[in-house]
DNA sequence: CGGGGCCGTGAGGGAAGCGTGAGGAAGCCC
DNA sequence: GGGCTTCCTCACGCTTCCCTCACGGCCCCG
């Protein structure tokens, strides 16, 4: 379970490091809200603890930069005891507000109860097309029962597809998603990850059969022809 | 909206149902535990609001008793501040946790994030008219079962009349939606797509059961003709 | 009953989007 | 530092789609 926490107080931070780390969880940290942004874009965390008296960008911000792309667990975690702030953080797409000082088992127990509410929104780790298996939790595909291997970028985008099996997935969607907010402009290397991805998965990668091309719109994941 | 208020306190219950009709809730309520939960499996509530100290059921029995069967987001309200209760609330299955006396406009503030968070869960949004499915979500069109592909610009005129169903979409309505310019010059192109449409969609596209045309005015989707 | 406007539908040209091969630059692990 | 993997650019051919033109039918109204 990845957790970024987004906190400009070192101490803290080290704190919340070693209580998590006991606890299971796989720490990073950010120092300042651009920091936290980069850092969301790059490692996809599972939950996000983020406080709201940041340098560089402020917490509202960077709740509203996330929920751009990402519908990630925002836990807040605040010094501003006012029920403005909380309506505010909340409005903006958080999703639990904690004011400091907190004690550290009721954090710990709302980060379970996001968690629970999380992993129940997307029970599949395991998604099957044609002769090929996407194992989500293990980060590893198959092919006729052997080992195929992807590159980080070419993973990134199996799985964002794999994730919404049928669906549409709009070529913004993915430069969002795997490249961060910004370069939303496509030069073309997305068709040729594509590309390399039918290559490695297809049958005849010259006519797809799941892996199928949406003219003008993105790309789709189809797990059954038929 | 619905909502179940789960409290014994007569007077807390009349003005929480009040606040909350205010903002558009439909609230229900009950005094004990055994009340809440005959009325959650009655209602099927969107949210529940729980009192930890009822009589009857413990608050903890009745969040016990609701996960047994329900992914119905739970909020509880309690008078005890102590981490321990949280934390056994929270791991029982709820969802957040609010402690006596709290600010009404945080309590409306933690409810719309809970509402957020589960609409997004379950976006289950597909239009059926005869033998044809919409999926709005998946950007997916099916007929007798079968994939329909569909071009951009068909899917955008075919979105925007399944997201109005039954209801008349003005011509410079849709030509203002996918070509984002005021243009009347309607030279003709929205009988073009219309009638790609019906070819793909309809039993009889010379005699259109559900894609009808309103002579002057626009186009119209009628689920069911009957 | 006749005419004019509105609508449906077919064919086709031009343009935009897509797949794919080759190749250079940057990072990483020994 | 060397070799390997990976990321990204460029260019070219091909498919698909958008839009125009043209023609014929239907409805409403005079």
């Amino acid at each position: 379970m990845k957790l970024l926490v987004a906190d400009d107080d070192p101490q803290l931070v080290r704190a919340l490091r070693i209580t998590l780390a006991a606890h299971g969880y796989d720490v990073i940290a950010a120092p300042d809200g651009a920091a936290a942004i980069a850092a969301a874009a790059q490692t996809h965390p599972d939950i996000v603890l983020l406080d709201l008296g940041m340098p560089k960008l402020d917490g509202i911000a960077v709740i509203e930069a996330l929920r751009g792309w990402s519908d990630v667990p925002i836990l807040v975690v605040s010094g501003r005891t006012g029920s403005a702030d909380k309506v505010e953080a909340l409005d903006a797409g958080a999703d639990d507000y904690v004011t400091k000082p907190f004690q550290i088992d009721e954090l710990l127990a709302r980060l379970r109860a996001l968690a629970r509410r999380r992993s129940g929104a997307s029970a599949e780790s395991s998604v099957v097309f044609g002769e090929v298996e996407v194992d989500l939790a293990a980060k590893a595909v198959t092919r006729s029962g052997s080992r195929v291997h992807l590159t980080p970028t070419e993973w990134q985008i199996l799985e964002h597809l794999a994730r919404h099996p049928g669906a549409l997935v709009t070529r913004q969607e993915l430069l969002r998603e795997i490249w961060g907010t910004e370069q939303v402009t496509d030069t073309g290397y997305l068709r040729l990850y594509l590309s390399q991805l039918r290559k490695k998965l297809e049958r005849t990668p010259s006519a797809p059969e799941h892996l199928l091309t949406e003219q003008g719109m993105g790309y789709r994941l189809v797990l059954d022809p038929a």
